[in-house]
RNA sequence: GGGCCGGUAGCUCAGUGGUAGAGCGCCGCCUUGGCAUGGCGGAGGCCUGGGGUUCAAAUCCCCACCGGUCCA
């Protein structure tokens, strides 16, 4: 399909590169080598730089980074910052996972323009898609480094294209001083994130150094162009994507077995010598295992299952040695590599902000913590995960992190000890499994994991501790993947049918009273209709803030307008009709918006802003915008935070928001160009999300800083007064703040002290005694509570020595005149060795309790005497009640008495 | 965002329609010269909240709240 577009790449032409097919694949290749037959990529051929590295020197990573971006920067390319990890910019996905990520999607969709034109970065990506492989391979890294050059180009204006993109690839490697004969750019179409395109990989001695990747073409059904079975077409702009990882460049210039013993040698140093295994990765057997393990795990994907049994028998095989002797130097080493990994990755996900939860992007960091911690009880480390993060820190001694390490500390300590509860809880409850069922079955590994985290590994471990034999089935992963059988995710519903020139807005002004032209009238269903005007004053839900509410005027008639929504730039009012559509297109409508409603959304935004700042201020770094949303009454702000904050937490940042207030600082709102915004502020910008366009709205409120669509005060003395008025968390790792602001603020403490008045007043007690007298009330209502059990028991006593004089041959008939106590009784004549039936009307109902303290059923009396009484009932043997409709007479209950009897 | 599990004595939990339980902890008494301990007795429950089904709900159903956990 994309064949002819690798066929005009003048670059490889000029300089003699040939177009061959791979003799093992059957896929085309270039290469200056007329004697190469294969393409070089793993599987066909295997890793040659493990030894005999193919660089002319050896590179650290800041070497290899600064060595790469400033071979760019010569060659006009603009230097740009690194991205966080956390992608927040974006809504489909929660990290950075390419470098590409940073520029989508307004970038590369063109609706905003890039820092600049070309660019060189390096940035950092994390992808956990090959969790299970990393360490064992020695090339997977959850967190690497996407060296990268990007030249976005369109119709009017080309940068550059293929050809100087490969021309930049061969000169960067010919200065490392790989020879030239030794480059392989292997053609493989490339599709991701609903675009793609041709793409060539430059493969050096059987690893893949970089990837060329030339994005023209982006998904769409009619499209008719297919690539791994999605249909797609060309597009205006095109642009360069490239990947060269950062990693492998460092370990092909250093030829260490694998690529962790060349980027962190010193953390893998620090684990080994704090650990228990006796084996070094520096001895030179160990090593040349290690090493051979790397090669064959390079011809192989991922290593999962099946294939890491197959990859483990052939690299004993190559090696000569059992799969047990090699198991036996390379999985505590393969521990060892995997953590010093995990707390990479680990140190870029909470030093970036991201805060461990059980939901949401918080979950990945969660899993990687935990991984960590299993892998570190695994090697008996006797550093903390800590430890092992700040080394990482120093090492990348050129990355700065917003979120302190005094934080990062606390929430790795905090985390710690939550798994530890939850191992704690798991192994007891395999414990009461096994004592209950005396085994453990599949199910029961499935469950223990799945609801409540315990680890296979341990839960087998625990049951063979207890005696019992279990087995970790083969299937076991794949039955936790049918347990999550995907919901499709639907797609949001349109309400507006037509199509319509974007509103014009003018809430951004006082106006409140305005007059427009109708240009379009949907109905809706049930007395509304949705009417879309040419420019309004009603300002639509959006960002948190609740619409405007308010009427239309027409033909002196007044329109209720109850909704005002925004899609796609156009504002929709949800207008209520009491007799038809009145309202036409073509018509001119006064609009008067509800200003005391909007006044009062109007507070509580810029409050929510200021309390976000607050909340930083006292909280830390760490605190991000986690949603919001601002009504009338009340408004909501919910932030990234790893625990509840104390009350005096809470006071301070009620406090601290409240100074804003009163310093009654300026609120300036201004339209900038996005580029130049992100590099003033930051990505601080985006905390209620990430508008599209060129230019956006920056709202200044006091010394914060947002991005925001909303309206607000012109100074924050405005606000009047914030009150935080209830802190919950609302999942782990996000606390919700609902406060008040201006009169709601009143309104809510009013609200609050009238609870206080009317409790205090029902008690006859001053207010301030109330937590007192409540919990003498309290207290006292339970010790009356048990005196009255205690004089039931004793009322039950008397009546059942009453009654039980008047039993015959040991049976008992008796109709009481109330249901209380009945039970206590009818339990007190059975434990006298009475049997019989106790009666009694409540309302509508008769009620009865059978008993019996000799050879008879008192359940089966039970059944027999609700047939009687038209209703229902039973029990157990000593004691059952029930209830009818019908009293019966005393004779027919006799002789269901003398039945029982006969039957015995 | 979705799935699953759970909420009963201070703690850990049992109880699967019919009289609210166990272990640990707590208090008292006995055993002892004293202690470890052992024995006996006792206190301690809005069974998370609300609604429903039922003669009867800790138990079944629905909703809410809270917690845990896995996956994306």
């Amino acid at each position: 399909m994309l064949e002819k577009e690798y066929l005009d790449i003048d670059y490889l032409r000029e300089r003699g590169f040939v177009r061959k097919r791979c003799v093992k694949c059957g896929k085309y290749f270039w290469t200056l080598d007329e004697s190469r037959e294969i393409c070089g990529d793993p599987p066909c051929e295997s890793y040659g730089f493990i030894g005999t590295p193919v660089f002319k020197k050896k590179f650290t990573l800041d070497e290899m980074r600064e060595h790469y971006l400033s071979f760019f920067e010569k060659r006009g390319h603009t230097r740009v910052d690194r991205y966080p990890v956390v992608a927040r910019w974006r809504d489909d996905i929660y990290l950075t996972i390419a470098s590409i990520a940073d520029f989508q999607p307004f970038v590369t969709s063109g609706v905003a323009p890039p820092p600049a034109n070309p660019l060189t970065i390096s940035q950092p990506c994390i992808r956990m898609d090959d969790l299970d492989s990393v360490g064992k391979t020695g090339r997977h890294l959850t967190l690497f480094e996407m060296m990268a050059h990007h030249a976005f180009n369109s119709k009017e204006e080309e940068i550059y294209w293929k050809s100087e993109t490969v021309q930049y690839c061969t000169e960067l490697l010919e200065e490392l001083g790989v020879r030239l004969e030794s480059i392989v750019y292997k053609e493989e179409p490339w599709a991701g994130g609903g675009n793609a395109g041709p793409c060539l990989e430059a493969i050096v001695s059987g690893i893949e150094l970089a990837t060329l990747v030339f994005m023209n073409l982006v998904a769409d059904e009619n499209g008719t162009i297919e690539i791994k079975g999605e249909r797609y077409r060309k597009m205006d702009r095109y642009i360069v994507d490239t990947g060269y990882g950062l990693e492998r460049f460092v370990w092909a210039s250093q030829g260490t077995p694998t690529v962790y013993d060349a980027i962190f040698p010193s953390v893998l140093d620090a684990i080994e010598e704090n650990s228990s295994i006796e084996l070094s990765r520096k001895d030179e057997d160990v090593s040349e295992i290690v090493a051979e393990s790397s090669r064959l795990a390079g011809v192989m994907g991922s290593l999962k299952g099946k294939a890491l049994e197959e990859f483990r028998i052939k690299t004993a095989e190559k090696l000569g040695i059992d799969v047990e002797k090699l198991l036996k130097v390379v999985a505590p080493l393969e521990k060892i590599y995997a953590l010093a990994d995990h707390t990479r990755a680990i140190l870029f996900m909470l030093g970036d902000g991201l805060i461990p939860s059980n939901a949401g992007g918080g979950y990945l960091a969660r899993l990687m913590i935990r991984r960590a911690i299993r892998l570190a009880e695994e090697l008996e480390l006797t550093l903390s995960l800590f430890d092992l993060v700040e080394m990482h820190k120093k090492l990348m001694k050129n990355f700065s992190f917003d979120v302190s390490m005094d934080t990062v500390q606390e929430i790795l300590e905090l985390e710690e000890k939550r798994y530890r509860s939850t191992i704690e809880k798991g192994i007891r409850m395999v414990e009461r499994i096994v004592s209950r069922k005396k085994k453990l079955n599949v199910d029961d590994l499935v469950e223990l994991y799945d609801s409540h985290g315990v680890p296979a590994e341990i839960a087998v471990k625990i049951a063979k501790e207890r005696g019992i034999n279990v087995e970790l089935p083969e299937n076991f992963y794949s039955r936790l993947a049918e347990r999550h059988s995907k919901a499709e995710k639907k797609a949001e519903v349109k309400k507006l049918k037509g199509k319509y020139p974007k509103t014009e807005k003018l809430y951004y002004e006082p106006v409140f009273e305005f007059e427009a032209e109708v240009i379009g009238v949907e109905p809706s269903g049930d007395g509304t209709a949705y009417v879309i005007l040419d420019k309004t004053a009603f300002y639509p839900e959006s960002g948190g803030q609740c619409a405007d509410t308010g009427y239309m005027l027409l033909n002196g008639r007044k329109y209720e307008v109850v909704d005002v929504f925004i899609e796609d730039g156009v504002i929709a009012h949800v207008v209520r009709f009491r007799d038809g559509t009145a309202i036409k297109a073509g018509d001119t409508v006064k609009g008067v918006v509800n200003r005391e409603r909007r006044l009062r959304h109007t507070r509580h935004h810029s409050a929510t802003h200021l309390l976000l700042y607050s909340a930083r201020k006292v909280l830390g770094n760490h605190v991000w915008q986690a949603g919001a949303k601002k009504e009338s009454n009340r408004a909501r702000l919910d932030i990234t935070h790893y625990r509840r904050p104390d009350e005096e937490q809470i006071r301070e940042i009620e406090l601290v928001a409240n100074r804003e207030v009163m310093a009654n600082k300026p609120v300036r709102c201004e339209w900038m160009d996005r580029i130049e915004a992100e590099k003033k502020y930051g990505f601080r910008l985006y905390q209620g999300g990430v508008p599209p366009g060129r230019e956006i709205r920056v709202v200044r409120v006091g010394d914060d800083v947002q991005a925001c669509a909303g309206t607000h005060c012109s100074a924050t003395g405005e606000i009047g007064v914030i009150k935080v008025l209830r802190v919950e968390s609302i999942q782990d790792g996000v606390i919700r703040f609902e406060f008040a602001a201006g009169e709601a603020a009143l309104e809510q403490i009013a609200e609050k002290e009238k609870l206080l008045r009317e409790a205090s007043s029902i008690l006859r007690v001053e207010e301030r005694l109330l937590p007192k007298t409540v919990k003498r009330f309290f207290e006292e209502w339970k010790e009356q509570k048990k005196t009255i059990d205690r004089l039931a028991e004793e009322i039950a006593v008397l009546k059942a020595e009453k009654i039980s004089r008047k039993a015959e041959n040991g049976f008992v008939v008796e109709t009481l005149d109330s249901c209380e106590g009945m039970q206590k009784v009818a339990l007190k004549l059975a434990e006298m060795g009475l049997a019989g039936i106790l009666l009694c009307r409540d309302c509508e109902k008769v009620r009865f309790v059978t008993f019996s303290g000799r050879d008879l059923d008192a359940g089966e009396l039970a059944r027999k005497v609700a047939e009687l009484t038209n209703g229902g009932g039973g029990g157990k043997k000593d004691l059952a009640q029930g209830a009818g409709r019908t009293m019966p007479n005393l004779e027919s209950l006799w002789s269901l008495i003398e039945e029982a009897e006969e039957g015995n």
